[in-house]
DNA sequence: AAATATGTGTGCAGAATACATATAAAAAGC
DNA sequence: GCTTTTTATATGTATTCTGCACACATATTT
């Protein structure tokens, strides 16, 4: 019962479905580890800036510069005018959207999969738990996209996120 | 209460952790993400091949040599005779194991920092919750050894460990 | 109007990995 | 006992992805 236990199976269950997810959705999305994040984020807030999704992606501004290139190869994201004359905002394309469903989907089948076996009862306590750790380890507003990079907004709104919850109350205590 | 966002709320959380984690030991190891998965790993199996290494990290048999290459460039890893002739027994040199253990203690301290502000009663909850999952998750021997590559055995023995134990199962129901 | 800051794209280099192949040792077949 | 096949490791080559340093264009500030 000791914590430090219980910390090396969170890890080890972290590890081991992140794992899985980051078959799913690599293979899925082509272009390295980043990519399908880069897909559902410019999904999710379409318009988006290089800048911006280098941010909630985690990756060095050029190097998101080069996987726009790919991807927008692939004709799954275009650059359209942005806010400014010198930015630009990215949109996903038709195939852009179709790819990102599909990624979404994979990410859920394999969630879903290790949850199958679990009853009613133990996943709505999971839940509890889960949302107590997310909102614990959220840190700012950044933090929260980042770690919100492949969520699936259309099962799990904004309004009820732990983590969208949090980064709202850390802005409004630094204001 | 669905089951679709009970399972991307799983997805955040070990994305959330498993992003730290990886800051804190692949920083800690260098030369890439499997990096601390090898020394971790043979450091908990002493004399382990080449080959066996590969599997439990996950990288091709080529990519796994010329990592041994690096880290015993670094003077943490020793390559020395096998149980074949042809094999290579892999042995941490002191310096090996020291690195081994602050990435273990890194590991922990992200994961112990995660659940700091849980109340215990919840962390033996979520204990309960988390050894059903990873004992579902749990395919087969290669499959539990790489699930825990990145375990610290001396806070997790084996005799309790929920992946361990279910290999085992399978290997029994199998032979 | 000039200086600074912001946003994007490019030349170049390096790290890490995979694929195909080579070499050595053990095991199996005849 | 010798050949064939399998197992284990290592290397040559190429690719992919990423970061750093820099260049350019557009806003913003002074």
């Amino acid at each position: 019962m000791s914590i430090d236990r219980t910390a090396n199976l969170l890890g080890a269950l972290a590890l081991a479905l992140t794992d899985r997810m980051t078959v799913e959705t690599e293979t899925c999305a082509m272009h390295g580890a980043a990519a399908p994040a880069a897909l559902v984020s410019v999904g999710v807030d379409p318009g988006l800036s290089v800048g911006a999704l280098a941010h909630t992606i985690g990756l060095t501004h050029s190097a998101t510069v080069r996987l726009v290139d790919r991807l927008s190869g692939d004709g799954l994201v275009q650059r359209r005018d942005g806010t400014d004359g010198r930015s630009v905002g990215l949109h996903l394309t038709r195939r852009g959207a179709a790819r990102r469903r599909a990624i979404l989907n994979g990410r859920k089948a394999v969630l879903s999969e290790a949850l199958a076996s679990m009853p009613i009862g133990d996943q709505a306590a999971l839940v509890s738990l889960i949302e107590a750790l997310l909102g614990a380890m959220t840190r700012d507003r950044r933090h929260a996209d980042h770690i919100c990079r492949l969520c699936d907004e259309d099962v799990c709104p904004q309004a009820t996120c732990p983590v969208e919850c949090a980064a709202r109350r850390i802005e409004v205590l630094s204001s």
